[in-house]
DNA sequence: GATGAATGAGAGTTCATTCAT
DNA sequence: GATGAATGAACTCTCATTCAT
């Protein structure tokens, strides 16, 4: 591939997250990608083969990218165990709060009727299996509770700072809107922490 | 309204419902609903105006629907505060299981760019007060931790419920897909249940 | 159907067999089609169901045109039993003159991938079984030769007046063109009187 | 021109052949002829200048082809004018029957409403002459029916022989479909001949 | 000689909506 | 109350062709 391509390529990608993050597969043209790509609506035809294989394109990128970011998350060590609940959910939200794209796809991809969230099959998290085993050590040491698994710890911690973002218009709705501020988010992340631990009788 | 109106206006607010959940808002098209509800297109303009209106209408209904059947809520008693988390818990897993179009709706409500979640806001939740007087009175008898305030109490249960349902196409990529089944998820709520209080002291 | 619709109907199947008539089936735009018939180009689509199906229509329609026009066909009586191979090519070379459309959509229809052709399997021609009939009386009374069948006598009937329009301009590049002039039909017809009939033993 | 660009020329040109035969000029894309040929997209534009002009070599190029193979018609002689009309129509029958390729470009080139045909201007048919020369012989010796000329002659021939194939397709919706076997065929093919000449008193 | 990148026009089809009956 | 007819804009995708490398 050219130079030129490649920059081509490269707009219309950037152009489509933006898009589909914002309106979703449905309420996204064609024409309007190519548009804001400044690129000949073939292009995109030529590169990505259509419509849904750049959606999907689209979400595989974004969430490389925060896979990428996550790798921070591997310089936990054994000493800051105590905070890594706190370490993670600050973690979470940061990357929420900056990549509105990621959690936006992600929800589009689950709702849509194609399954575009099959091209994530062979997607890996790494920093996963790192945690996992600082969470068991954790467990060992008595810091973390030994009848609550990693999957249901790291699902919590990852359901709260999702649907915080996600959810946060017809949350504010039904629940007390102050929830939604700086202040609100930080109070809930410090809340949260008491609740996913370290142990509670641990800290007296 | 007649009684022939009526019936043609709930048709179409059942298929709407239906329909939208299922491909979104820019996913579903005035024809089709018009053709699930065996109704002339424009009976939809006659009773709801356009078809933003005939989605903020669906929207509201299953809402309502939920509200109503959250209303069960309001038999816990005094004497059962050490099992409402897992009360609590059990229905709102059992009620997303039953209304994916609740869930569902909701998920396209808050990604559109079209304020359609506005007209949730005069929706109030009777349940929500009701738990909180009870939660506040956990609190006072060392059942519920008291630095952790309800408002954080139940939007965590509520993160878990819903995300478990909603994401539950791309994070079966990520996370240990036995999480997804039966099994799994009455797990899920004893270890959440473990999380989210009573206080773990307590229990000794 | 509303009368205004029918008309609609009526003015976009005139105009879809005048244009695939003229460009084939690839070769002619609804958009055309549309103008032509001065309506909106989605009337097409919910009056035909789309290109293919209205393709296929004006086919039968020519069709059905032309087979009403050869029922004077059933007017030869047997006492005209000598001249009707005259009367038959006479006959269908002036309807193929007449109507180029009729000819030209057969052409398109046995050339198309697309089996457009399979639209007229339930089109009956009531003229065959009648003349069937007549050339087997004739047959009988020594008019036409017995060893040859009615079937290759038709074949060739309708072989010579249908490639006399279809094959002409590549068929003028081979053969003297003055076999295309007004003349040259006639003369055609003449000799070819001779050789399908009556038998020209007995015309000694 | 190089060798390698001669190759490159012939596959173009065997691919066009394949192509255009098969779904006609409108129908036949130039992507997908550089696609089949294995070439790229602007080696047809600089070898043959357009998709028009590829049009009409890939025509040319089947009809010398063919006219070469009727040359074995010039093996005629003196001696076999009785078989003459059979010998002629089963050679026909067979090249159409081989070289499908012939009367379908042939075909869309005298639909279509660009002049493809002009290009076969210049193209002479050796045999023509030759036979026509055997059938005046033919016509003295009292073999064939004085009062029809040569053009006549091979006119039927000729068009019993293309319409046989080209309007198979809505012919065994009107005809008997037997027709179309190849026992019909032969049948076809004997019952001409009866037709065409000799002339039967002189088989009697 | 050959390839890859790019283009603008136009293809077939469906959209949400309004008007007439 | 309900239906059928009609519209114009928008949709995804492909066309034949040219330019740059």
């Amino acid at each position: 591939m050219q130079k030129r391509a490649l920059e081509t390529r490269g707009r219309i990608l950037a152009s489509a997250v933006k898009l589909f993050s914002k309106s979703g597969y449905h309420g996204t043209s064609v024409d309007l990608i190519a548009e804001k790509s400044a690129c000949n609506k073939q292009r995109i035809y030529a590169y990505f083969g259509g419509k849904a294989a750049l959606f999907e394109e689209s979400l595989r990128h974004v969430f490389e990218e925060v896979n990428r970011s996550d790798e921070v998350l591997m310089n936990i060590t054994k000493d800051s165990l105590p905070d890594m609940t706190g370490i993670i959910l600050r973690h979470y939200f940061s990357v929420h709060k900056a990549h509105p794209d990621f959690w936006r796809l992600i929800s589009w991809a689950n709702l849509e009727d194609e399954p575009f969230h099959k091209c994530l099959k062979d997607i890996k998290e790494k920093s996963y299996s790192y945690l996992k085993k600082l969470y068991g050590e954790g467990q060992s040491a008595g810091i973390f509770e030994r009848k609550v698994s990693f999957e249901v710890y790291i699902f919590t911690i990852m359901s709260i700072s999702f649907i915080y973002y996600s959810n946060r218009r017809t949350l504010s709705h039904s629940l007390d809107e102050k929830l939604f501020t700086a202040k609100g988010a930080e109070n809930l992340i410090v809340e949260a922490e008491l609740l996913l631990g370290p142990c509670r009788q641990q800290m007296q």
